[in-house]
This record gives structure tokens, sequence and C-alpha cells, in this order.
DNA sequence: TAGAGCATGTAAGGCGTTACATGATTTC
DNA sequence: GAAATCATGTAACGCCTTACATGCTCTA
């Protein structure tokens, strides 16, 4: 079974939260910062199909006052599952440097649906890995690097501060999630 | 006729820079942060292709002292009057916001090929989207974005910090160009 | 002579992008 | 009556990912 795409974990989690139609879920993207996980409808529908043929999705006509018709789709119990065992996973090197927006689904989706101690052992676990890729980038310029002109230098040393700056919002983050559950 | 792909871009230019075979540039990938432009041979060997097909790059038998078989890619003239468009071409704000690496990309092949001032010039013309997207973002969460739950606000706030980090980095970036062309 | 590294590819499958297509229903 | 918006899709295309396949050449 193929692992899901991050649209896939998010319009799971987004029904889970509340039943919506496509069309509903569409607006939801245009209008919030969610619109970086997704475009078009060319996208959004498909996906939706292929978790309905995966059974997380279940869709029901919907019997709306007006007569408009809609599609109304809602999470099976498999869907909680498939959420669960994805935030539960470990935090790879690969994922931090590759695919940090699949790092904030999967916090906010664990804090919403696991709750505080959830969420908070989850940012823990970030730590290592950007210190490595952290390290990795440091050991770069200190080594072979050196030869780099310097706009190769600067353009690595973007990378650098990016993850660091993530560090420093993985440490906020903890402390804030420590204040809001005193 | 399509755009290329990063990928394609930064290929483009390390022939460039020096022809070189289709190994030779995967073990530069393997060993450098440039790994994070391509992982695998399927995906760097069909972009060399598609190049050549667009002649934008030759390929030659390489006459090498062992007698191993090699191919070796130049870069022809259109391939530099492609890269010149492309890194002269404006930053748009979708493109800062889905497509950071192709700015890294663009800013490192302007600075080497065309020098200081082109540098400099691309530096500036970051500010403005990278300061749109900043202000859309406190815009959200000053308004919608109240109702959001800790874990979301702390996500977007990801966001924020990540390009408020860019900036800092292109101001730091453009002081270092200066001071070295002195 | 066995294995590591050199060197270049192909094939299947899948998702996203872009564009197109359709029709119903409010609203002006 | 026209236009905007609701609402849901399909089709072509292309790239990337993963895995597989092939053979040569140094080195131990």
């Amino acid at each position: 079974m193929r692992k899901l795409t991050n649209l896939e974990y998010l319009l799971l989690f987004l029904v889970h939260a509340r039943p919506a139609s496509g069309y509903a879920l569409r607006k939801q993207f245009a209008t919030t910062p969610l619109g970086y996980y997704s475009d078009s409808p060319g996208s959004i529908y498909p996906a939706l199909q292929r978790l309905k043929r995966r059974a997380l999705l279940r869709a029901a006509k919907d019997p709306s006052p007006t007569g408009r018709r809609k599609t109304l789709f809602s999470a099976t119990p498999k869907a909680l599952a498939e959420l669960r065992h994805w935030v539960h996973g470990p935090v790879t090197r690969e994922e931090v440097r590759y695919d940090p927006p699949a790092l904030m689904l999967r916090f906010v989706i664990c804090a919403q649906l696991f709750g505080y101690k959830a969420a908070r052992k989850f940012l823990s676990q970030l730590s290592s890995p950007v210190q490595e890729i952290i390290k990795e980038l440091e050991t770069y310029l200190n080594g072979p690097g050196k030869s780099l002109p310097l706009s190769g230098r600067l353009a690595v040393e973007q990378g650098l501060e990016s993850f660091r700056a993530f560090d420093a919002w993985a440490t906020r983050a903890g402390q804030e999630l420590d204040r809001s559950s005193s």
C-alpha cells in the first residue's frame, strides 16, 4: 500500500475534523495558508477520489436545503488510524531536509488529534535530525566548501540559516505549548 | 517551448562551467549540497537527454586514456542564452513562496555568469515579494487567524519566520557582495 | 577471481499542473 | 437575461521515484 501524499493527509485531517464537500475544501485552501498544499481542482478532486477508493473517506449525497448537488465527504475509522500511524512515525533527516511542509502538517495534526503531550513529543523528536543537518552543512563549509565562490558559500549558508531558524522555532513552540497547558 | 526544471537549469550551469559526464555530475550531486536538486540516475540521465534534444547540450564520445566509455556533455551557445534569460526574469511572489530552491540557483548562476552587479540586482529584486508574503501572513494571523488553535498559529508563524530569515539572509548577502567587490 | 566502483541507461507507476468541460443557481 | 459563483470533474503531459538491468575495469 502506497504512502499518502501531504495533500491526502491534509484532506483526511480536514474532513475528519468536519465533513465537507470538495468545493468547501477548495475554498478553505484558497482563503488560508493551507493553500500552500494545493492549488487546483485538478489535484484535490482526484485526491478525494483516491481516498474514497481506499475506504478512508465516505461520500454521501448531501440533502442540502438548496437543490444544488453536493458530495459530502466524511472520514472513516481507517482515516483516523492512518493519521495516527503517520504522525507517530519517526522523523527522519530526509524528511527534515526535503519536506518541511510534511513536518508542519504532522505537528498540527498531532496536536489537534492527540493533544499537548503528543505534540510536545513530536517537537522534541525534531531536534536531533535538524542538528545533524546543521552539522553536515557546517562541516561541508569548513571542509570542501572552503573553495566555493562567494555566491556558492552564501547559498549554502542560506540553507544553514533556514534550519537554524527552524530549530529556534521548534524550541519556542515547545515553550508555548508548555505555557498554554499549565 | 516548455520551461526547464530546476535540475535542468543546474545541469546546464554545471556543464557550461566545465564539460562533464553524467556520472561525474552524479558524483558532484552526491558529495555536495547540490544533492538537494537530484538524487538518482533516473532523474539526471533523462534530464541530460532532454537537454540534448533541445540542442542545449552536445554529447561527445570521450576519447579518455582508459578504455571506459564515457559521454562528455558540453554546453551550446543556446544554453548560455537560456540561463541568461532565466536569471534575468522577474522574481514573483509565487516563486518565493513555492520554490525558494529556484531562487538560490538563480542567485548563484547569476553571480557566476554575470558577476557582482547582476547578483546584487537579483538580491534587491527579492525584497519586495518577500515583504509581500510576510505582510500577507501577518495580516492573516491578525485577522481570520485569530481563531486558530495554538498549533495552527505556530505553524503559520514557522512560515513567517522562515521568510524573515530569508530576508535577513538576502540583506547580509548583499552586504557581503559589496564588501568583496571593493 | 571476486567485488567494488565506473558508467549509462530503461520501465512502471503515480502525482501535480494546466486547461478544458459542464451545468445548475443565485444575483443584478 | 447575463454574469458570477456554486460544484464537480476529465484529459494530456511531464517529471520524479523506485527498481531493475547491463557491462566494463580496476584492485585485493
